[in-house]
DNA sequence: AATAAATACTACAATAAAGTAGTATATAAG
DNA sequence: CTTATATACTACTTTATTGTAGTATTTATT
């Protein structure tokens, strides 16, 4: 894949809950319907209410909501409170000193690859997706 | 980075060695002009070499050269050969059953990254690269 | 044949990512 | 105020990747 499991896992989570934005998740439900492991997904769900995505409601008949209206979270801000998006800007061949003005053998054609990639996390927003099929594993 | 680190050495060797492609590399000059680890680097090699990229040249004053030329490998073989395309084709959310006739609620935007980046390091090749600067670290 | 200088192989070590266990804390409901 | 049921926290375990060490093998040179 070309994110880490923990940036698919958040995206997973968060476009499913995109799905109804306005009602409440239990960590419990979240668990069955995407199958990931409890522990998990909880420590995973702290961390995204911790950078302001959704809030956690403790106690009985908690759960998780979101905190910020999802056509205000794109793709891309998820990536980069998960892992950071800096993983995906750099040059294709590790080269720190790679650079538009001093280029790699191989940047131009992989500056394209990278733009895609970022245009389209940077666009996407999970209020803006198409519900047809929503999974559960 | 997008790649895995040894796709990255993988690259950064095949594109270097590129730039002059029938003389013949000692590990020795490769570490030198690379900064890749000794042992890591050799390793490599020998896989590059099972792979049948490159061949080596065993005993005194030996070294690797390329056993296919340069213009017949692409960036996708290379990637494929190291640590599988695979991992490059699958669903962004993970759902092993998304497809174009049942996408996930991102299919759709996620092809047109995918394909970029697929059509991208299929149709690069290591005798088709901008040799202006060739980065030693 | 001996030597020197190179690659090949096998096993191990270090690191980072992913996943798990157990306890603590919070709160709605009765 | 007690209980049931939820999330929060801390530490540990597992797994995959990356990197290292040491020995064996190969071969040009003398």
């Amino acid at each position: 894949m070309i994110l880490s499991n923990t940036s698919e896992y958040a995206l997973r989570i968060l476009s499913f809950m995109a799905k109804d934005p306005s009602r409440m998740y239990s960590a419990k439900y979240l668990i069955e319907s995407l199958h990931i492991s409890d522990k998990y997904l909880r420590r995973l769900m702290t961390d995204l209410s911790k950078k302001g995505f959704i809030k956690s409601i403790q106690g009985r008949d908690g759960g998780y909501i979101f905190d910020k209206s999802p056509a205000q979270i794109s793709f891309a801000d998820v990536i980069d409170a998960v892992e950071g998006i800096d993983k995906y800007t750099g040059c294709v061949l590790g080269f720190k000193q790679c650079s538009d003005e001093n280029p790699c053998v191989l940047h131009n054609t992989w500056v394209a690859v990278r733009e895609k990639f970022l245009s389209t996390v940077n666009q996407a927003n999970l209020a803006d997706l198409n519900f047809e099929n929503i999974y559960k594993y």
